[in-house]
DNA sequence: GTCTATATTTCGATAGAC
DNA sequence: GTCTATCGAAATATAGAC
């Protein structure tokens, strides 16, 4: 799988500080696995070794496998909404939708494996976070639809379906986490360099900003 | 799950037939389990019911979980590689890569739980499939990026990176797959209708032929 | 709070009658 | 080729000493 890591440093603390630092150490942990493994091929074992815990530690802390689970999905979710502020406040789509893409591009670089946990819940239908779909993220979507919606009223870009539009932002931008290791692959088996990586924001952004604007 | 379907019909036929029947009952259930389950999820007793078969039949005719799996995975990937005539002796980039778009939306629409596994065992590092990305993938897409450079060159469309325009077809098509539960939730629910699922098509279309053509 | 040892369940795989 | 019954391994979860 991988060799342990994320030991927490044994400082002198306070109770408080040992727990949040554990609960981290497990999360990260977990996270990795579930991204590596899927919830069902991840075994508390995996992660207990990851973590560099007993296994009977983590149900100290978590009382089930899917308990577990659920906190790391919800954290990732946080993550997704935090990207949301390139969104609002724009003045046109250019700035909005083009800070959007390099805000989820940034995301993708650096939470790959959040990604793919979130990835793999929702093609399994969702079993844990249901109801994130059906309230926060409908009425998150609802929003930026109407957002996206004023800027064609405007004539400030061209009339698309900004929910199919939104769907394209999401799709090219977390392909390149959940899809990560076919990317790499298909780069000669090296990850992408920091050039890299800025061509395919670059690429993106042009195509879709292109895509777009008003005719 | 799901309830059991897909029994093979009690005909009188000859032995090899009912073997193909039967074998082909156990992929298409084997393909539903794995989509929704995972690798990891799935269990031979699932895929058994759904098939409607005892579960030993199972490791008749396919040794291991894993070798099962395996048959799956590789049905998907010769239908991916179909989808690729759309793309060759096109006259121009609208025709190719609209026609692209148009064979795999409908994939995606078609067979959503082929695009799962694939994704799934990707997202996974893909343990079982690495030497077809090596091989058969790198291949086929370095052929394609050839066609687009071509195109390129021709002054036919806009100098973007063929790669990354590659992997914005394949995320924008089979998002509408692997995230299909996630569009059905944002749908109100219900899943896209004849007329949603054309302007899903129409808006990649339009939003990808616009952000590539020669300026 | 942490750890070792173990109970309990579940799953992949097989044996063997038909 | 098909089925019932079962083995053996592995995983979740817990008990209980420290």
């Amino acid at each position: 799988m991988a060799p342990p890591t994320a030991q927490p440093e044994k400082r002198p603390q306070s109770r408080q500080a040992a727990r949040a630092q554990t609960e981290s150490a497990i999360l990260t942990a977990a996270q990795t696995v579930f991204a590596e493994a899927g919830f069902g091929g991840a075994t508390m074992q995996m992660i207990a070794d990851l973590a560099g815990l007993p296994k009977a530690n983590l149900h100290y802390y978590y009382a089930t496998k899917e308990d577990l689970y659920r906190h790391v999905v919800q954290d990732i979710f946080e993550i997704w909404l935090d990207a949301a502020a390139s969104f609002d406040h724009a003045p046109d789509p250019a700035t909005g939708i083009g800070g959007y893409i390099d805000a989820k591009m940034e995301i993708s670089r650096r939470h790959p494996n959040g990604s793919k946990v979130w990835a793999s819940e929702v093609m399994h239908g969702a079993p844990v976070i249901q109801d994130y779909l059906e309230s926060t993220l409908r009425d998150w979507t609802d929003g930026r639809i109407a957002v996206i919606q004023k800027w064609i009223d405007a004539g400030q870009m061209a009339p698309i379906s900004p929910r199919h539009l939104l769907y394209m932002l999401w799709a090219t931008t977390q392909h390149y986490a959940d899809f990560g290791h076919q990317v790499q692959t298909l780069n000669g088996g090296k990850p992408l360099s920091k050039a890299e990586w800025q061509t395919a924001k670059d690429t993106v952004k042009q195509i879709i900003l292109r895509g777009i604007r008003a005719a």
